[in-house]
RNA sequence: GACCCCAUCGUCUAAUGGUCAGGACACAAGACUUUCAAUCUUGAAAUGAGGGUUCGAUUCCCUCUGGGGUCACCA
């Protein structure tokens, strides 16, 4: 038998980082099995459907290069893949139930479940949140109200003694008293179903073998279990994923609850805040499966076929976990640093463009290199780069171009011969204008080193305190812009006088 | 509050009924060094508490504590 699952977000908003590991997951293991993968849309809370989230969804998941071979967009045996499309089917079946005595016609209104919702508090019975007078309505009862029209939603006849048993693949079984189960609504008064019946409708007539969701699914489990009894159905094997908190651990992960972690860094939460920060997918990707799941031999750095070879739904630590935020960018950083120097030039030309700088990618490429050793996100490229970017004067001092080792007229002396050494230097490479810099340096300096004068030189050039190394900097800068700047150093020194 | 889930360094995690409980991030120190980084070396750092079972428990059981989830005509 293949495997079968399916990853079924609700199109109220955008992909959260939350469900886009258990997308994940999902993903992984139909793909360790060979089996299928599955999307679908839930959207049968019209209220809260919001516009263009199926649109983000897809593009999110498909930047993270999770795939599906079953989905709205791509078609499949046994669609459709959008529950609002499904109406019928849900209303069939909802009706099978009710004619089998699996359920009950509730005629209560909004007022009077929050009525009924207050009483059973007050005697401490809160948890039941219904207490299912309409399951015991006499058929005179029921006729009066059917006759004023009144209207009704359907709920599920729970087992009024007894107990349920969902069994969950990566915590056992877990057992529930029927009595303190609630009768839950399965059919809303507009026709449409709630999850509850969705899922279990779904999930039996697209084939699902494994059904993987959050924890908070967990509590209305009997349901499903007893909803799946009542129809004869096979029961999918159950796979509730923790959930991810936040960095403080308080409660699920929302910039609502905390925007930001301890180190002051922002929380993320959406998938595309992710990429806009400058987090390569493959790194987030191989993030997002290092959390709750472990690739085993100590490896930390994996790509997906390597995990998806050894995954498998069974290995998931069941407890709940914080985003480690600050691991994710030492990965984003090596992922960056295994770039090529195009490569890495090309990531990043969007995001400096963005920045609204006019990139030359040959002359970045001089760069990244360099470049990709310091910077842990793609947008920790835009400050680092100003100068090669933003033509403005040198902020810096006389004082600023000296050093212990190097004073002011060793200091004019070095810049001067630096100056004569680039208008002429052939070829104009790294390894030149490397070994031609060092000479100067060690010519000028007090103790024989290049070091200081370098580093003085570098300052010249990119007008930084932080920035790329002073070689490649040059190169990136080309030959006139780097005279340009030679020249202010040499006026900057010579008003020292 | 009721029900349910969970519990290993600060954080993400590995491990077995029996080695000094392993790795990674972060942190600290050192080396290297033209800034900042990167890299290398070293270091500090954990089985929540109390009971059992056992020759022996981090591992199995119970209680407590702590954290989380659910208690909608939302998913």
């Amino acid at each position: 038998m293949t495997v079968r699952l399916r990853f079924a977000p609700s199109p109220t908003g955008y992909l959260h980082i939350g469900s886009a590991r258990s997308a994940l997951f999902t993903w992984m293991y139909a793909r360790h099995y060979g089996g299928q993968c599955i999307l679908r849309i839930e959207d049968t809370d019209l209220k809260r459907t919001v516009e263009g989230a199926v649109e983000e969804f897809r593009s999110s998941l498909g930047w993270m290069g999770i795939d599906w071979d079953e989905g709205p967009d791509v078609g499949g045996p046994v669609g459709p893949y959008v529950q609002t499309q499904r109406a019928e089917l849900y209303q069939e079946w909802a009706n099978w139930l009710l004619e089998n005595e699996f359920a009950y016609k509730c005629y209560c209104t909004p007022d009077e479940l929050a009525e009924i919702r207050l009483t059973l508090q007050k005697n401490k019975q809160g948890q039941l949140g219904y207490d299912r007078r309409c399951r015991y309505l006499t058929a005179d009862e029921r006729e009066r109200r059917e006759t004023a029209g009144k209207g009704y939603t359907l709920r599920f006849k729970m087992p009024l003694d007894g107990t349920t048993i969902v069994p969950d693949l990566i915590r056992g079984d877990i057992s529930f008293e029927n009595s303190l189960v609630t009768d839950h609504v399965i059919l809303k008064s507009n026709g449409l179903p709630t999850y509850h019946l969705a899922h279990v409708i779904d999930d039996h007539f697209m084939g699902i073998t494994h059904v993987t969701r959050g924890v908070e699914w967990i509590s209305t489990a009997p349901l499903h279990v007893n909803l799946f009894e009542a129809f004869g159905w096979d029961l999918p094997v159950y796979v509730h994923l923790p959930l991810i908190l936040n960095p403080s651990g308080k409660g699920k992960l929302s910039k609502r609850t905390q925007a930001f972690t301890d180190s002051g860094q922002q929380v993320l939460v959406r998938v595309e805040e992710f990429r806009d920060a400058g987090y390569l997918p493959e790194a987030l990707v191989n993030f997002l499966a290092n959390i709750g799941w472990s690739f085993g031999d100590d490896r930390e750095k994996f790509t997906m076929d390597e995990a998806i070879e050894r995954f498998d739904l069974a290995d998931i630590n069941p407890a709940e976990t914080k985003m480690p935020y600050e691991k994710l960018d030492w990965l984003n950083g090596q992922y960056i640093q295994d770039m090529g120097a195009m490569e890495l030039a090309e990531a990043l030309k969007p995001y400096l463009e963005e920045a609204g700088y006019e990139v030359d990618l040959p002359a970045l490429a001089y760069l990244t290199p360099s470049l990709s050793v310091r910077i842990k996100k793609l947008t920790d490229a835009t400050p680092l780069l100003a100068y090669l970017y933003v033509d403005k004067p040198l902020e810096i001092s006389a004082e600023d171009l000296t050093a212990k080792q190097l004073d002011l007229a060793a200091a004019e002396r070095a810049f001067t011969q630096a100056r004569e050494f680039i208008s002429a230097a052939e070829p104009f490479d790294l390894e030149t204008i490397g070994a031609g810099l060092i000479k100067i340096g060690e010519a000028n300096t007090s103790n024989g080193k290049a070091g200081p004068f370098l580093g003085r030189m570098r300052l010249a050039m990119t007008g930084q305190k932080v920035s790329p190394p002073l070689y490649e900097s040059i190169l990136a800068m080309g030959h006139q812009r780097s005279l340009e700047k030679l020249d202010e150093a040499l006026t900057i020194l010579d008003g020292a006088f």
